[in-house]
DNA sequence: ATTATTATTGGTCAAATGATCAATAAGGTC
DNA sequence: GACCTTATTGATCATTTGACCAATAATAAT
């Protein structure tokens, strides 16, 4: 066996650490807590709880979505286990691999919050247009704003999880497409069997999608104060939308790649 | 001295390594390596190269920002070695610390890339108002929208660098307060030594700046395809952003504020 | 060519880290 | 209250990883 002595110190050691200072202070103190301290007095003794598998297992995977929103997926096992209370050796009866952890969270976090109920009310048409489009955003954003969604979101798409990219695909392929349908409608245009979303019509749903998610990011990501009144700016942002949508659809390239008549199928 | 053995496997193996088959195959290939070979066959044994301390420097420090930006600052320095070509250990002749390189590159991506010029051609009233602003966003996209500069960007406000926020706050006081005065200035409203920026339009703003910016952060972050013109849909947000503005800054918070006589002021 | 300088490498250390497991004890059952 | 099942712990393993350094070799100076 070898007795480890803890005399090296890394540099990292000496920028980050607050008061760390080799000189002064209780000599060698490392070493006389290996020797000296049998029973500490600090750390209580907590009993060992013991739970039910379920509920420690959504204990673990809860606290899990909270620290890797925080530290990243690069955050370790055992800071984990210490922020739950729990060993780390834990962890892995409930989650065999970080890997298999991570993978949970995602499940968790992506699959269970997009709301079925979305689609169905954005589809109401006893509802005014502008007040469904307003509804919609202003439950979604919620969503897009959540500290630790974005957060970790953000994560996995940097991390290159593929999950990242077929959320937004779902979303462009739920919302945009919803939303789209609606104004056409709502505005006396061919409908999307008649003629397919246009590039024009897809980037003016990002740009919507973007500026309401970064309200998000740059309280979550940036700390940047967030507006005075969130749901009085999203509304803002989506009336904005609305009126510049009208003129775009129907100005733009639904009228020019539509009539014209020599383009387009000779009848 | 202690003779490793490689016996474990980490669960993470099995799945992450390609061939790594512990049965067959000549065995205990690791401790007879250690022994026989001298010479190694592969690995053609390139000659050092010697750089000028200048010219390394620089080596090292663009190619750690494009596997940075790639791997997040949890990449290992071996890593980065092997992709640089160079051995780990010279890293440490540049840069002391990992954390030291890690500050070279935010100066290096953050200071270097925003340009003088933007708020001086923002200012030239001798361009139409609209002009400017296109212009001036058709460039300031093109740093928002580069695939280093964004994901650096995030992966720095994720980890809680402080650069992150202060880029942020940067912005605000630069570009923000460029454009509205400006904008207060086209339009004949109270410049903003008479009425501070308000709310909305702060709002507006980053509404601006993050549907713009979040074109790049779909790429970059999520693998979705940009969109088919990128300085046609930039131009197309700003001349939204530019014929929303002037009703919002007219009708809005400004006529509120100040003169509660009339709405607007003059009709 | 010879020598001096120093950029570069390969090996190594200590701590960090994902994972494993035998021993322990909490809580239910009879 | 004694017994049994199994959730929990703490120690430990093998590898990874940031950092360090003595030996090496590329280039300039003489």
């Amino acid at each position: 066996m070898i007795t480890k002595v803890k005399t090296g110190f890394r540099k990292k050691d000496h920028a980050s650490l607050k008061v760390q200072t080799p000189q002064a202070g209780p000599p060698d103190r490392n070493a006389a807590m290996k020797k000296s301290m049998k029973k500490k007095k600090k750390a209580p003794k907590k009993p060992r709880s013991r739970l039910a598998p379920g509920e420690r297992s959504d204990q673990i995977l809860h606290g899990a979505i909270s620290f890797f929103a925080e530290r990243g997926f690069g955050g370790q096992t055992r800071e984990l286990a210490l922020q739950l209370g729990i060993s780390q050796g834990l962890l892995y009866r409930y989650f065999p691999t970080k890997e298999l952890l991570i993978e949970r969270i995602y499940e968790e976090v992506f699959l269970r919050r997009f709301k079925p109920e979305w689609d169905v009310n954005l589809s109401d048409r006893s509802v005014p247009m502008l007040s469904r489009l307003v509804g919609f955003y202003l439950d979604y954003a919620t969503m897009l704003h959540d500290y630790e969604w974005g957060r970790i979101y953000l994560y996995s798409g940097l991390g290159g999880s593929s999950i990242a990219r077929r959320f937004a695909d779902h979303v462009r392929g739920s919302v945009f497409t919803r939303v789209i349908a609606e104004l056409r409608h709502e505005w006396g245009l061919p409908d999307l069997a008649a003629k397919p979303m246009s590039d024009e019509e897809t980037e003016m749903m990002w740009s919507l999608h973007g500026s309401i998610f970064y309200i998000g990011i740059r309280q979550s990501v940036y700390h940047v104060d967030p507006p005075r009144n969130v749901p009085a700016t999203v509304k803002q942002i989506v009336e904005s939308f609305f009126s510049n949508a009208r003129a775009l659809m129907a100005g733009g390239a639904l009228a020019r790649v539509q009539p014209k008549k020599e383009e387009t199928p000779r009848g």
